[in-house]
RNA sequence: GCCGCGUUCGUCUAGGGGUCUAGGACGCCGCCCUUUCACGGCGGUAGCACGGGUUCGAAUCCCGUACGCGGUACCA
């Protein structure tokens, strides 16, 4: 029998949570949710003090429920395997790093922050390009295997700060299987003594992860490839700490359009939102996002493009995860953006179309906004369309769009003129789209000119732009009065 | 520099020795529909990084080169 699949999202809280972020998490939530009472386990890794901001945390909850992710255990969750928040669990990690010192797998060091840049220069002076705290030069470090056991117990009884550093072999092969990689190893004397336990008490990322990760019995580490240069680090930790090491899987990292991981400063530059925060300020439908970024370095082998969450998670696969980075395509989101918009019924987009047009200073009725959807939908890329681009459906034009005014000719007025004479002669109740298709026939039939002559003054004076929705059904929304008023102010306004 | 990982149309990808004259999607272009624009339909554009092997046969396996990315902190 299978044991239970518990993977782990685990997020630094130093900021908005990066869409890349939000991409590691949804790997992880499908692979959970693929399999029978799979358990999805947020875990907030805030050992950096000085890196942790305000709110991050909640950031990250509210961008992960946004997109459909809820988590099973984290913080304020708790599945027995808490609290879920390593600054919570400080006292924890302390005693693994002392039973690795006991078993000689690790030693204490002392070395001040200059005393480590001195060794730094020096070696690199001497031609090291990147020197490291390792197996040779450790052996002229202050530390409890260079220093004489008295003085090692009066530094540590006098409190003098010191840090934990894992003793790495000498020579030795570290190999692993990554479930998207395949088989991937390493030499230990690349590798450095890493500090595991910082002179803050706290952890680094690597001694925390390791002890979380096989204390709250995930199966399945799912993270960035950023991490799979430390994954031998962590193996030697398992394998010290005489725990069986989980599954790993290092996905592919979401690169920017000019090459380069996905950084704030490239992204703004490429117009490309970078925080899960900025996709829900600008309105985008989670489902589009999700769906996009799953197959962002995914795929489910057949020729389908579009999936619900749920789909996705019957569908994925570790196996089928890119090795290759993959770049950020924007158009292919709003592609995305526009196939769900359409898929979902006016009754569902009223709540949020009528919210928005509110904070545009706009009352729209219930009844009437309705109607108006249908007609925009074909045509909108985020919700906000519906009312930047639909805006003249609840209020007579301020101002006409320069470009669609170049169809605005010399006998634009004269022939609206004639127009406004027929509709005036309509009924309230015959103001319908097809009569007043006929009208409109009627005028450029007895002048002689073409469909576009008056159809694009009419639609100018309109809905001040030089496109749109089908014209008449939207006139007929509009009603008779309206229509009437915009016309006679068009023709005021620009002869 | 060193270590690691990668490399199929502009982009995301299918492809795991013959069925590939390499398939789909986004984008772009054209046509149709529509006497606007868009939606939709149809069609087109464009790719196996390079060089060696292995094999009857390689996009698929091996080696090398180039290029890209990641890592190289008491940050995650």
């Amino acid at each position: 029998m299978k044991e239970t699949v518990r993977v782990r999202f685990a997020p630094s809280p130093t900021g908005l949570l990066h869409i890349g972020g939000l991409r590691t998490a949804l790997y992880n939530y499908l692979f959970a949710k693929g399999h029978p009472a799979g358990v999805f386990v947020l875990r907030i890794e805030d050992t950096d003090q000085s890196r942790y901001v305000e709110g991050a945390e909640q950031d990250i909850i509210d961008s992960l429920i946004w997109a459909g992710m809820d988590f099973d255990e984290g913080p304020g969750r708790d599945g027995g395997f808490g609290p879920y928040r390593q600054s919570e669990r400080k006292d924890m990690y302390k005693q693994y790093a002392e039973r690795l010192v006991e078993s000689g797998h690790a030693y204490y060091a002392f070395d001040t922050p200059e005393e480590l840049n001195q060794m730094r220069e020096r070696l690199q002076e001497s031609g090291n390009p990147s020197p490291k705290y390792d197996s040779i030069t450790r052996m002229s470090m202050k530390n409890s295997l260079t220093l004489p056991q008295e003085e090692v117990d009066q530094k540590l009884q006098n409190g003098e700060e010191y840090v934990i550093r894992l003793k790495v072999p000498r020579r030795e092969t570290i190999r692993f299987e990554d479930e998207i990689r395949g088989f991937v190893s390493f030499e230990s004397k690349g590798l450095d003594d890493q500090v595991l336990l910082k002179s803050d008490g706290m952890p680094t990322y690597h001694l925390a992860n390791v002890v979380d990760d096989h204390l709250m019995e995930i199966t399945h580490v799912i993270r960035g490839e950023e991490w799979l240069s430390s994954a031998p680090k962590h193996i030697l930790l398992y394998e010290y700490l005489g725990w069986e090491p989980p599954k790993m899987a290092h996905l592919p990292l979401i690169m920017s359009p000019s090459g380069g991981k996905l950084s704030k400063r490239k992204a703004e530059s490429e117009g490309i939102p970078i925080n899960t925060r900025d996709y829900i300020e600008q309105k985008f439908e989670p489902e589009a996002l999700v769906n996009f970024l799953a197959y962002l370095g995914w795929s489910p082998g057949d020729d389908s493009e579009i999936h619900s969450l749920q789909e996705l998670t019957e569908l994925f696969s570790l196996d089928r995860v890119s090795k290759g980075g993959a770049i950020f395509n924007y158009k292919k989101l709003i592609w995305y953006n526009e196939h769900y918009l359409r898929e979902k019924p006016a009754e569902e987009l009223y709540p949020r179309i009528r919210a928005i047009a509110e904070e545009h200073g706009l009352k729209p009725d219930k009844a009437y906004t309705l109607e108006v959807i249908p007609l925009m939908k074909e045509r909108v890329s985020k919700i906000e369309d519906f009312i930047t681009q639909g805006r003249f459906f609840f209020e007579d034009p301020e101002a006409y769009d320069e470009q669609a005014l170049k169809k605005w000719k010399e006998d634009s007025a004269g022939l609206l003129q004639d127009y406004v004479g027929k509709l005036e002669g309509i009924d309230d109740k015959d103001f319908k789209a097809d009569t007043l298709k006929s009208s409109l026939k009627e005028v450029i039939d007895a002048h002689g000119v073409g469909f576009g002559k008056l159809m694009m003054p009419l639609r100018i004076a309109v809905t001040g732009m030089g496109f749109g929705p089908d014209l008449f059904p939207a006139l007929e929304l509009i009603g008779k009065e309206a229509t009437l008023r915009r016309i006679r102010t068009a023709i005021e306004r620009l002869g």
